[in-house]
DNA sequence: CTGGTCGTGCTAAAAATTTAGCACACTTAT
DNA sequence: ATAAGTGTGCTAAATTTTTAGCACGACCAG
């Protein structure tokens, strides 16, 4: 990864895209904060192109836009930098703080799903 | 929350002083990754004090800058964002995602800890 | 006390970002 | 066939961001 040389808003559209998977011009101008004309939004999309963050295909008469990256990739570098930034790189709290964050949301099931994935880290690490 | 208004210095510092707590101008030029001159940077944390992200103390001669928001708010407001834009928010997703990424580094005692962390958010939803 | 080193504040210029506007193409309905 | 609607490309201007430079004060060391 070189630098994450992107501007406030070329982020912001990144985010959108990479929530939606796929946005067109007009989508992603509905889901900004604080959208700018549809003009903006357009050339950002293009810029964003350029830099080989996007990739657009034909859809009938617009363009819709994906992300260059897969997303796995794009996400393990997300929670790699969130870690690093705001949990010391330390899984456990990063966990505590999602089980904070979600706990009232989880049902026990969920809880037991999430058991049984740290089981299965522990039979891969032999 | 108004808005993620911060530019791309802006967030780069930010996030250089989430991670170490505190940091004066020279640590945040050390650990930005293409630092400008001192004096830039000195004045994107005046800026950043003046929007009223970073508050600073003196020690001795220099000014030590913190954040004005408590680390827990941050992380999980962080956090929050990351489920939502890579996640779809589902925090099963988002452990399954962290235990691949740090599988390799976590003992069964980590793991085990883990698993303690959910059985205590089990017993808690009641 | 003089000069060098750090630290700060402030300001203006350079560079990048962000925005809107115009022109053109294609479709669809009158 | 014409006008309205929706999409695009391109360009230039406005705004924000980013940067460096200069001035000043405090603190040593010689």
């Amino acid at each position: 990864m070189p630098q994450p040389s992107l501007s406030r808003r070329e982020r912001q559209i990144m985010d959108i895209v990479y929530r939606t998977n796929e946005a067109t011009a007009a989508e992603v101008r509905a889901a900004l904060p604080d959208a700018p004309s549809y003009s903006a939004v357009r050339a950002l999309l293009r810029i964003l192109e350029e830099k080989g963050h996007l990739a657009h295909t034909q859809d009938g008469p617009r363009y819709v836009y994906r992300p260059t990256v897969a997303p796995e990739k794009a996400r393990t570098s997300a929670l790699r930098h969130l870690l690093d930034t705001f949990f010391d790189n330390s899984a456990e709290r990063a966990v505590a703080a999602l089980l904070d964050l979600k706990s009232d949301q989880l049902s026990v099931a969920d809880l037991d799903r999430l058991t049984r994935l740290i089981d299965d880290a522990k039979n891969e690490g032999r």
